[in-house]
RNA sequence: CGGGACGUGGCGCAGCUUGGUAGCGCACCCGCUUUGGGAGCGGGGGGUCGCAGGUUCAAAUCCUGUCGUCCCGACCA
């Protein structure tokens, strides 16, 4: 078969650029920095937004929409939150052909307009908690760019809440790292990823406590999957989040913000790709089972018709092929670049059989299935298949998280994978030593796994690794 | 923003050293033959060589600048 992309072992970030080009996800927009999404890559990310809309909603949270451009003098009431983003801002300085009295800013995210709206929404304890959410898109001028992984413009969910009390806040911000975002990664994209608190030098600009989801690629590389931050008082009180509480006082609010973006698509591309393309998750995937006509023949058309109605039918997202004008084997390659999970393929021969040809992505198996049989081997396969991608990505993972006993033999290690290391023998020292050879702490987990309080806890794990 | 590489039909490249006005593969269109893993043969369309200057009788080839892309590094979902 002639090679339709670069292997990865031969050149992992070329493999992913060709997969994104062969399989037709996105490629680079006219100003730099911007991608254009192509349906294919947009139909996963519609996919995602699906399922992840539906754990946020039912974490009570509503949507909303804010604006595209928030007044520049917004974003300096918070003082770390200008630092951290006043280098990527677009700034928007002429509207209608004239200067505008104050420049808007192009919104890198929107703590800050929504936070305004808190404001005014928010009078008394019986208001809060308030739980906001919206999808948008945001700008932030990168310097250096990949398509998904990090590019200017990029479509996210961003979630705003206000409580009355910190422990409120915080047990709001872990339960939408736990059920709303380790759920939707580990059950539907088969990604399992570490979830741990970032330390103070990763920490979001404005929060006082960040928390993360840590993916592992296919190239030994570590991508933050999603972020959750408690944000204490700090934009409630440079916006004036008060309310009156119970005791007839008034306080400040406590807020969280946390989100999830386009990257996801990057990080499915890396974490489940192979050297033939794409592999998505059934539970995920915009086409879950591929019915392609091989060739013509009798009954071979009627056959497809049915078997497609009957997918359907069975709650299978089904997409049929009978464009026999088209070599089989280039719509095959297809199938298997955009990472389909199941391709039942038929012809002639299958059919003098009474039986289709089941072909199966992840593993390439493939295998005669009568008929009559198809819908329940299919959703099977699916069923299977979306368990096997997870325990295969779970097994890479395992294979390439090692324990250090020093940092020198953790940066050593995180060339290749995760090196865990007792946060007690890194510290910030460490952090910025390892910092330096291109290694970053990841994030901090306790010895059972969970996550941390405070960074000051006894017996922190931390988690290096060369990251996206 | 620093270091490196590179910009030539949609994609991948050759041509540049030794200036003379553009070529190959894939893709695309038409026809026939094909169709069980990116089909074969024949015919055809499409680029002025990233952009802007300069040198020259003449520039894809030389010089300067600029924009962009990719890789590595500093910063981020």
């Amino acid at each position: 078969m002639a090679r339709v992309l670069t292997p990865q072992a031969e050149d992992f970030p070329r493999w992913y650029q060709d997969v994104i080009a062969k399989a037709e996800l996105a490629e680079n927009g006219p100003v730099r920095g911007s991608q254009v999404i192509r349906p294919t890559g947009w139909a996963i990310w519609e996919r995602m937004v699906a399922e992840v809309d539906l754990r946020i909603k039912d974490a009570g949270a509503e949507n909303a929409s804010f604006p595209l451009l928030i007044p520049q003098s917004y974003l300096q009431r918070e003082a770390e939150h200008v630092e951290g983003f006043a280098p990527e801002l677009a700034v928007v300085t002429i509207g209608g052909g004239k200067e505008l009295d104050e420049p808007a800013v192009i919104r890198p995210t929107s703590e800050t307009v929504i936070g305004e709206f808190m404001a005014k929404w928010v009078q008394s304890y019986r208001d809060l908690p308030l739980l906001l959410n919206q999808w948008a898109n945001v700008l932030r001028w990168e310097k250096r760019t990949r398509l998904f992984l990090r590019s200017s413009e990029f479509h996210w969910q961003e979630g705003h809440t206000a409580h009355a009390t910190k422990d409120d806040a915080r047990a709001y911000a872990r339960r939408i790292l736990h059920d709303v975002y380790e759920d939707f990664m580990v059950n539907v994209l088969a990604i399992p990823v570490v979830v741990g608190r970032k330390t103070v030098r990763e920490r979001f600009a404005g929060a006082t406590d960040t928390y993360t989801l840590e993916g592992l690629m296919r190239d030994g590389k570590a991508l933050q999957m999603g972020t959750s931050h408690e944000l204490g008082q700090n934009f409630a009180k440079a916006f004036d989040i008060g309310f009156l509480g119970g005791d007839g006082q008034q306080h400040h609010a406590w807020t969280t913000s946390w989100g999830v973006s386009t990257r996801m698509v990057g990080g499915l591309i890396m974490a489940h790709g192979d050297d033939n393309g794409l592999r998505v998750p059934p539970a995920l995937a915009p086409v879950q089972a591929y019915v392609i006509v091989v060739k013509d023949g009798e009954g071979v058309a009627e056959t497809a018709a049915q078997l497609h109605e009957e997918l359907k039918a069975a709650g299978v997202r089904v997409k049929l092929d009978t464009r026999t004008d088209i070599p089989f084997g280039r719509r095959a390659v297809d199938a298997e670049l955009r990472g389909y999970p199941v391709r039942i393929e038929l012809g002639p021969r299958d059919l003098k059989e009474g039986n289709v040809t089941i072909a199966r992505r992840v593993d390439g198996s493939k295998t005669p299935v009568a008929v009559g049989a198809v819908a329940k081997a299919v959703v099977e396969a699916l069923e299977a298949d979306q368990k096997s991608l997870h325990d295969a990505a779970l097994a890479y993972r395992e294979a390439h998280t090692a324990d250090a006993a020093t940092l020198a033999e953790a940066i050593e290690a995180a060339g290749d994978g995760f090196a865990r290391l007792p946060w007690a023998d890194c510290g910030v020292e460490g952090e910025n030593e390892a910092n330096a050879k291109g290694v970053s702490v990841r994030c901090l987990v306790r010895a059972d796994g969970s996550v941390p309080d405070s960074e000051d806890e006894a017996g922190l794990v931390a988690y290096l690794a060369r990251s996206y």
